[in-house]
Parts: C-alpha cells; structure tokens; sequence
DNA sequence: GGCCAGGTCCAAT
DNA sequence: ATTGGACATGGC
C-alpha cells in the first residue's frame, strides 16, 4: 500500500460517511470505494493516508486535499451557530466525485432515502457497469452514459419515475453538457445543469458543489429546509430561494461547507433523538 | 401495513 | 408568484 501525508484537518470517516458520496464501504478498518471507473482502498491512520489501487494523484483531487480548509474554518469558525456541526465533523472534505455520476446519483436521490440510493446505483453498476477488480476482488465501474440509455432496463432495477429522467440526463451529457459546466461561472453551469430534465434548484446545487468544487452551492433538500429555518427564520415556513439568499450572504464562497456540516450533524441529532434505544421486548 | 422519503414537474389558482 | 397532486418503489 502506498500512502502520503495529509497536513491540514482531514477526516476520512466524516469526508465518506457524511452524505454526499453513495459508493463506499467500510472494509478491514478501511474503506472500499467506487468512483467513476476508479476501485481503490483507503485507510487513514493519522495524518497518513494508505491506499492502494489507484493513484496518489486521484486520491489528492477526489478527497480536495489541496483544497484551504482552514480559510473555510477561518471563514465559517466565527458563526456561533456552526461551532458545534464544525468541531463534531472536523476534517471533512467536499469530494470532487465524477461530474456524471454525481447527476446520477441525486436523481437518483430524489424522494428517495439513503440506504435506497446507494442500493439503486450498486444495482446500475452491477447491470450496466464495466467489470472491475482490485486484489481478486470483483466489481463494476459506475456505467458511462452511452451504457444508460435504457429507461425500461432501469425501471426493472427498481428505479421507478427517475428512469426517464436518468435516460434523458444520460443524452445530454453524451452531448458534452457536462463539460460545459466545468467551463461555466456558478450561475451560467447551474442554469445549464437545469436544462436536465429531473434536475432543479437542488440537484444541481449538489452537483455543483460534491463534484465540481463549487463551494458556494449551497443544496436545499428537506433536512436543510429544516435545520435553517428553525436556526434562522423562527421556524417559519420559508422558500428555499429565501434560504440560499440568506446562506449565501451568511457564508459566502463557503456555504456549500456549512451546509455539508449541517446537514450531517442535523441528521445525527435526528437519528437519536427520534430513534430511542431498543427496548426488550416482552416475553 | 401505512406513511413518507437528499424533488421535480405541471396544472390550477 | 404560490400551491397541491402525481410520480414508482421501498425503508422503517
């Protein structure tokens, strides 16, 4: 296994686990993941990073390990209302996955639930995916586009109403809309992403940001809707336009960071709270 | 066994 | 400009 130093705050349980990545698995204190046509292990001891099947070049670009985390903890480590979400979930990192199969994967998201999304995209990889393998173990990459262009195939896989819109996203990026987006200031490539069918305000805000660094994107889904507008609007019902204006000029460049640190944390307040311990059941 | 889910689209105010 | 229902399937 090779392996490289890390020298600013990174966490690799909370970078993998926190959410905006589906193609992991933990694996001998290690990860497994999948990105794209990459199979490769990880494992962080430290500030060392082992890993093994792919390359240290891959491995810096998709964790953002040159990417100034402590601007973004200079920039965010100031708002009391952060202070908890941050220190909880220091170190983690937005990943720059591979731009199709983060469209993918949130429209797959969509009124969805997390064990389902990652099971959906296991199932599309596995039927319409490339074989791979690393140390015997066998796998499949994430399909290209080209390789998804059968909506009754992906309805099959139990897909239901996101078939059409995978199938028509599919299309347009074997267009090359996905590179223009790379090229295109926030505004312009979200607008772009949108012309998608499937793909709105959120959807697009989570692609720009987990697979193209957009930072300042900034996803309102139903967890955000909830955690900001009981910090911030009184609990009051609030559009989500409201929202990204008021993140947006709460936190800048680096509201996509706050609102990966809120969405993970106020998803962990969730599960315990509303998932008491298991009690014995009678006999 | 229902209720509801990392939304989006479309139609009806 | 806002609001409500449909959309497919499955997790809990």
């Amino acid at each position: 296994m090779a392996f490289l130093f890390v020298n600013a705050p990174f966490h690799l349980r909370h970078t993998l686990e926190c959410g905006q990545f589906f193609r992991w698995s933990r694996r001998n204190g290690g990860y497994l993941v999948h990105s794209g046509d990459q199979l490769f292990e990880i494992q962080q001891e430290g500030d060392r990073l082992h890993y093994a099947g792919t390359t240290q070049a891959f491995v810096r670009r998709f964790f953002s390990l040159d990417h100034d985390v402590e601007e973004v903890e200079r920039a965010l480590g100031g708002d009391p209302r952060l202070a908890e979400a941050l220190e909880r979930y220091r170190g983690l990192r937005l990943l720059r996955q591979d731009p199709w199969e983060c469209t993918a994967a949130f429209l797959i998201s969509m009124v969805s639930n997390i064990p389902r999304i990652t099971r959906n995209i296991a199932d599309i990889a596995r039927a319409c995916g490339r074989p791979l393998a690393l140390e015997g173990f066998r796998s499949h990459a994430f399909p290209r586009p080209a390789e998804m262009v059968d909506e009754a195939h992906l309805r099959r896989l139990g897909l239901g109403f996101r078939a059409k819109y995978l199938v028509a996203a599919a299309r347009l990026a074997e267009g090359g809309l996905l590179g223009k987006v790379q090229q295109s200031p926030y505004m312009k490539a979200k607008e772009t992403l949108m012309t998608i069918p499937g793909v709105a305000e959120k959807v697009a805000d989570c692609i720009l940001l987990f697979a193209y660094g957009r930072r300042n994107a900034f996803p309102v889904d139903t967890w955000i809707r909830k955690v900001m507008t009981k910090m911030f609007f009184r609990g009051r019902r609030t559009p989500d336009r409201a929202i990204r204006a008021f993140a947006a000029k709460r936190w800048g460049d680096h509201a996509g960071h706050a609102q990966q640190y809120l969405y993970v944390w106020s998803r962990e307040a969730k599960t315990f709270s509303d998932r008491p311990a298991p009690t014995a059941s009678p006999a």
